[in-house]
DNA sequence: GCTGCAACTGCAACGACTTGCATTTGCGAC
DNA sequence: GTCGCAAATGCAAGTCGTTGCAGTTGCAGC
């Protein structure tokens, strides 16, 4: 897959080891779509390669983290989920009752982070955001 | 202490029963000040109440946060922080280097809740939030 | 003051994630 | 091609937080 050889050109460029485990990883989680959890991952991955181990999973999807290849995010549910950067930042609007994800568009937060740099000097990271709420249909059904 | 008193009948009123381990655990966060982490709230209560179980102090913060007695706030460091909701809403500026927490005030995401509800019809809920970012005084040593 | 029941607690087991350490491996230098 | 070392891996043990369940307890009604 062209897909592997990408991967690992990244990782190469960004001062990591090309290791199968990792390009297996991160392949997995360009591939699911959207959000993976890390069980979820590891649960794919001990089909595909079941040799790779859980802690290798999350130290790689750590550091993918830092280098900003993918992005984490704590969906509230006790679980992380794992997302491949694309060019595209944007945020989450998670509903509390029904638990659905919607994506947001990055414009409306772009503005407070302005904000925010010019009253009170922090620049915040808000490259990719969940905010809990309540969504359209479960506020009509309450 | 009026404290205990006073948490007593807020947790009446809230439906909930009286018990000495809720009226203790609630104390706790009330006077720890700001954030406390639920695993330092655990510590102190060992050693003021050691018969509290972890699990008891756990469900016992998780109902009060649905009461909207207290916040709960991921700090990303994987352990949560609750602090007792004061009068006024606000916000956390957390510093991706130093660590340093900044309380903001809560009209600068007021208007994100308001354009999100009129756009999309999310209610969100920005009672309490966290951003996570770069500090005034770490931008200037980087 | 007693009774009944729903809610709360404590225990133990569990799942998610992290960490320490010995071994292995990618890869740049020779 | 092979050497050496830093970085990555796998294993096992540990931590943090959640959940199921049986026993206990607050409290409203009598």
């Amino acid at each position: 897959m062209a897909c592997e050889n990408e991967t690992a050109i990244v990782l190469r460029e960004a001062g990591q080891k090309v290791t199968p485990q990792r390009v297996h990883i991160l392949c997995e989680v360009r591939h699911s779509g959207v959000h993976i959890t890390a069980s979820r991952l590891i649960e794919e991955l001990r089909t595909s390669h079941p040799f790779i181990d859980a802690s290798t999973v999350y130290r790689t999807l750590a550091s993918a983290a830092d280098l900003g290849l993918v992005y984490e995010t704590d969906m509230g549910s006790g679980e992380s989920e794992f997302e491949w950067v694309g060019k595209d930042r944007h945020h989450h609007l998670i509903c509390r009752t029904c638990g659905d994800v919607t994506s947001l568009d990055n414009s409306y937060l772009d503005g407070v982070a302005t904000l925010l740099y010019e009253e009170v000097g922090f620049q915040a990271d808000l490259g990719h955001f969940a905010i809990f709420g309540l969504c359209k249909s479960c506020q009509t059904k309450a």
